[in-house]
DNA sequence: TAGATTGTTAATCGATTAACAATC
DNA sequence: TAGATTGTTAATCGATTAACAATC
């Protein structure tokens, strides 16, 4: 018996991290009225190498690319989104109500990748039973016993280094199992819990390294 | 003629996304009064892998780890600090005064990191004139001009998919060396400049991967 | 000294890129 | 058909991990 198409391929979080970027890039192509593109060109504009965005089309289309003509892109975006979730909407809880928190709750992007947050939790007393967007803040000591009655699975952390820790467990005794950390610090898991970190002061600091090695070649 | 210490090891992108973690967990134990750490210690805290922290350290470190005592944790923040650029203050422009704009003009953390964000555009009547954080919202017809007169090398892109070319196009042309793209496009720059992308869709694509796996393990 | 930790050299692993025959 | 593009197999590259002698 031939196990085809079961066992999809699997994807390197470099090839996942690619997928929106290819995904609004050939969305914008079919409001053009397009409906075929080729690897090449999609590697051209998106400053890619060709062989590498073949391979991730490859992944993820379920139809065959035709030679000549390439893939065709309604196949593609309905592939793309059901890989990357976008069909059935995942709900969140974000903990940490401050300036980072309040704008990820305003934030629209997510509602269309098909995330939705439920609720928002704090401590500040001003805050609690206010609401953000349409979200109730509610206090963080209800954070366990709200995931586990609604049955959520993804956690946002915005709260500062010092109670990331804390709130990380609690959520995980909540049965969340995926975490999106925007907090400092590396936070200490089971296993079987994701954790992905938003790690702003990386980012910052590839930047500034970048910035100092061109300042000084512009010195020389 | 020995060259020491004149040319630093270069360091991977991934090993100075771990610097910050580093920085922020010894720093913790400098205030707790201790003064030396080894690499295993800081492996087993941080979950990460003995040698890789040990390598990461020797790349970082200007004094030599010993044996048995490890480092002594002031060279090492002195140093990581140093590298990631917090010693010399860097000035950055911000363009998109959204609510994420809003709030990264807003994060405290980013002057701990030595970058000071020195005003925002954006297109908005609404918006401009008016101060965000003590920061002067200017119309984005001027982001170009005020980049070249003040000197500012680092520019942050927080607008919508469609504008964010036309902005980085007016930043290059601004001098802007270095960009943090929050848009979910990808830029396309000359050589030489260096884009950041802080891609909240491939986040969440990563998580809702994962649960996926998670979820349907747990049917099994 | 004994043992933990260091720095370094080699092996492994995984992702990207190159090469090329197959195909529309 | 000719030529562009595909999918696949092999080579390259870079980072992580393992092995081990040197050292405090």
């Amino acid at each position: 018996m031939k196990n085809e198409k079961v066992t999809p391929i699997a994807l390197s979080t470099q090839a996942l991290e690619r997928m929106p970027y290819y995904l609004h890039y050939i969305k914008q192509l079919q409001k053009k009225g397009i409906t075929q593109i080729a690897s090449p060109a999609i590697a051209a504009d998106l400053g890619l190498n060709e062989v590498q965005v073949r391979k991730d089309l490859a992944a993820v289309s379920s139809s065959k690319g035709k030679p000549k003509a390439g893939f065709y892109i309604q196949d593609l975006i309905y592939n793309m989104e059901e890989l990357l979730g976008y069909h059935n909407v995942k709900d969140a809880v974000l903990v940490g109500a401050g300036s980072l928190g309040k704008a990820l709750l305003s934030y629209k992007g997510f509602e269309i990748s098909g995330m939705h947050i439920v609720a928002a939790f704090d401590n500040q007393d001003g805050l609690i039973d206010t609401e953000i967007n349409g979200k109730k803040v509610l206090p963080v000591s209800k954070l366990s016993s709200v995931c586990r009655r609604l049955n959520i699975h993804i956690g946002i952390i915005t709260v500062p280094a010092n109670q990331a820790q804390t709130v990380c467990d609690q959520m995980v005794a909540g049965g969340i199992l995926a975490i999106w950390n925007f907090s400092p610090i590396r936070l200490t898991t089971p296993e079987g819990i994701m954790v992905r970190n938003e790690n702003m002061a990386a980012s910052l600091a590839i930047l500034s390294q970048h910035l100092k090695d061109k300042l000084k070649e512009h010195m020389l």
